[in-house]
RNA sequence: GCCGAGAUAGCUCAAUCGGUAGAGUAUUGCACUGAAAAUGCAGUGGUUCCCAGUUCAAGUCUGGGUCUCGGCA
């Protein structure tokens, strides 16, 4: 359906940006905008790429991509890993076609690295994974331990040794991944850069309390929608469980009871243990995100939130300034 | 009612001969650029069920109590 309102000036030409935690609803919101604005949604959500894979990565339901323009999402079969550096070039062309067509690219998804990527414009080593080397190199983690692979990288490339932590061998894995490929320094072909287009960012978030009720409540619900039956049907699929794509929150746990590792109470438990840690993990990163203003989704609601975007864009808060609220409100009650 | 086992971190459990109460997980934070819903690191958290006793020293030994589980009636 073609626009035909003019697109309010403040947003003309920038990249809309939706950020926050599993769960908190970002997707609505996206959704709840089109129906204001000329958006297009472009998915930065490393799990909602795989097809097959709907029920459990929450993704919007063909019948809202039918409705609303979305991008990325089932690009990928589950056996066909997407790589950070893949989804950023993915991600910069589709939002240049948005562009094209007149439309405003609204960047939705709780995965950091592929914001990141786009935010902060990431320079991302043009070295591809190599499956035979990486294997050589896991073997040695394996039998010669993490500190003879660190040791390694700090004769080969002392530079990115410093900045690589020393038990973290995957991370040493891809530093000499980088170093062997190139013969230069994985330090020296990386960096950041100021992005392509203006940016806007928006942040989702509530009380920490709030958001684990959301994504237990939510998770009970997607076995109700038959996750099980989803999973089991990936592994008949004859995907293997190893897959990046397999690690996702609830399948992962959920192949381990099919495996018999975990009762079915237990594997649900273990999932929504697993997304409250993924949680705390995207704070790590929003808490570093420059520039995002952010909303207590129960303190505001999506009427007025949008109301706000149309006009001029919204003074949110800081997470800092939140999180101090919600202390402040914890001590009360 | 009797017999037995047990009670230790939010949860599941460990603690040698009586000698600074630990681990997994949860929870909180940090790192992390071609696996990122991945991976790595760290912090918080204790009336060791209660009372009395023995001892320089008790989660540990003794006595009493409370509760839980199992078995037998």
């Amino acid at each position: 359906m073609p626009w035909t309102d003019e697109l309010p000036r403040h947003l003309t030409g920038s990249v809309l940006v939706i950020v926050g935690p599993t769960g908190v609803g970002k997707s609505n919101l996206a959704l709840a905008l089109a129906q204001h604005l000329p958006v297009d949604v472009v998915n930065a959500d490393s799990r909602q790429a795989y097809r097959f894979m709907d029920i459990g990565t929450a993704k919007p339901t063909a019948a809202q991509r039918s409705e609303v323009p979305h991008h990325l999402f089932d690009i990928r079969e589950p056996n066909q890993v997407l790589t950070v550096a893949e989804y950023q070039q993915l991600a910069r062309s589709t939002i240049n076609v948005v562009f094209a067509k007149g439309r405003v690219p609204l960047l939705v998804g709780g995965t950091p690295l592929y914001v990141r990527s786009i935010v902060h414009n990431l320079r991302i080593p043009k070295v591809a994974p190599d499956p035979q080397l990486r294997a050589q190199l896991e073997g040695d983690l394996e039998n010669r331990g993490v500190e003879f692979l660190y040791r390694r990288l700090v004769d080969l490339d002392p530079e990115t040794a410093e900045i690589t932590d020393p038990r973290n061998g995957r991370r040493i894995v891809r530093a000499l991944e980088v170093f062997l490929k190139t013969g230069k320094s994985k330090r020296h072909l990386e960096g950041e850069r100021n992005p392509d287009w203006p940016l806007l960012l928006l942040g989702l978030t509530c009380s920490r309390q709030r958001l684990h009720q959301l994504v237990d409540s939510r998770l009970d619900n997607m076995m109700s929608a038959g996750l099980l039956v989803e999973t089991k049907s990936l592994l008949e699929k004859g995907y293997c469980p190893a897959l990046p794509a397999l690690q996702a929150l609830g399948y992962r746990s959920l192949i381990q009871h099919l495996q018999g590792k975990l009762s079915l109470c237990q594997a649900v438990q273990q999932a929504k243990h697993h997304t409250h840690r993924y949680i705390r993990h995207q704070y790590t990163w929003f808490r570093r995100l420059p520039e995002v203003a952010w909303f207590d989704v129960t303190a505001i609601s999506i009427g007025a939130l949008i109301a706000q975007i149309t006009t001029s864009w919204p003074a949110g808060q800081t997470l800092e300034t939140l999180d101090a609220g919600v202390a402040t409100y914890d001590r009360m009650r």
